[in-house]
DNA sequence: TCGGGGTATTAGACCGCTCTAACACCGGTG
DNA sequence: CACCGGTGTTAGAGCGGTCTAATACCCCGA
């Protein structure tokens, strides 16, 4: 398997899985606005701090990261190895679910896994089988090479307008277990839905599917979209 | 993705990629008949043999190899480990012609590099997909968990006699390049050929599909089967 | 202004994988 | 019998990942 990793050898770095899913994580949470800080990307990795500063020196020494005031961004040369490792984690969900048949929220883990594995090949395979998609199941877009990549994550669904509409367009897949509840539920990519109420600290109350619905804050923060603004409804 | 592997950890060992290839390709090269030493393994394995050494010890400190007289044999715990490797490997290996439409001779180093990342929930959903496989495409049996398990290389065909049949059952998979070959002149599992005449030293004559077909011995060292006595045509 | 809580890094340690170089052993041959 | 080639192991080193414990830093509040 090493001889798959060498092939994505570069600028003597040794792309191992913790360094990919380091890029990846970074290249993710900057592209929702976040900054990333090294307890936060060491809470979203799950290992200790110190563990992080190393991994941040190391990829800072190869030029894949710009340490400023304590926060990592990826250098353009980082970003572009990250790229190609969301592009896999994207592909590898939107084939599981489609091609094998997981539940969208079962896939991140698996993906999370495969994505260090699975060569260019196997890659393109995949892609051409699946007749290369744009978004995966969660709507995140799949960053193809040599294309001009935004992650474009809208508003979140906690802080639309009460009394408007919102199309849901992404749904963050890290929390399987919520990702399942609203699946469940139906709040999928493309569901518009209608903002009623919202209750102080309580639960966001929606309908959709000629049904209410009650979402707390956690569920909320998850869904990503964009507000209808349709006059005629007003 | 240590989650993953974690799942598999037991008797104190961390069941990392190399490790896992190294069970692997003991137990295949035992279930043939080959001696296992140190050179061998680290030829199979693409490393230095003290890199093979010094893993060998840790596997017998686990209780996962026997060493002796300088030959390594799998303890039975370290066989049913094994097995699971082995498992994972060849059910890919079948995925990955049946489900993805990838050639043959291109699968094993996929198969190798995704079988250390792929979770015991995901192969489920892989061996149910697939119809519970018994062979994988080279003719390889595909262990199950609770099942005695026998290799039965049967014999091969660089040793077959003259003037008998011939009926294909395994093709050695190591070798890419040689197995692209065999597959392209249609020496895949399940054929059955005649044994012409063998040259001292040189290539072996077959017949198969109406037509002649010579083969070198490091190709027909790479097809096992079982001989076939029909009377009939004598 | 001093102290405390949070954050980041460094220090020190261990594991596993890998290499090269050196050494040990064993068998055959001159 | 002594040497040589093959095989196997040990020694020593480096890298990457991981941890805990200790240290440095920074800001805010008492």
């Amino acid at each position: 398997m090493e001889d798959l990793r060498s092939s994505r050898a570069c600028c003597g770095l040794v792309p191992t899985a913790p360094t990919e899913d380091a890029l990846r994580t970074i290249f993710v949470l900057t592209g929702r606005g976040d900054e990333v800080s090294t307890s936060v990307l060491a809470r979203h990795l799950g290992v200790s701090p110190p563990t992080v500063s190393i991994m941040l020196k190391r990829l800072a020494e190869h030029g894949l990261v710009e340490r400023t005031d304590h926060r990592a961004t990826l250098t353009p040369h980082g970003a572009g190895h990250a790229r190609h490792v969301v592009r896999r984690h994207r592909l590898l969900e939107t084939f599981l679910v489609r091609v094998v048949g997981l539940a969208p929220h079962e896939v991140h883990d698996e993906a999370d896994a495969l994505e260090h594995a699975v060569s260019d090949r196997l890659l393109d395979r995949i892609d051409a089988l699946l007749d290369r998609p744009t978004h995966d199941p969660h709507g995140d877009p799949i960053p193809r090479s040599g294309d001009a990549h935004v992650e474009g994550w809208g508003t979140r669904l906690a802080d639309a307008a009460v009394g408007g509409e919102f199309r849901v367009e992404r749904v963050q897949d890290w929390d399987a277990a919520a990702l399942a509840h609203l699946d469940d539920l139906g709040v999928v990519p493309g569901l518009t839905l209608v903002v009623l109420e919202r209750g102080p600290g309580g639960p966001l109350w929606v309908r959709f599917d000629g049904r209410d619905h009650a979402l707390g804050e956690s569920l909320t923060r998850l869904v990503h979209g964009r507000e209808v603004h349709v006059d005629v409804l007003a």
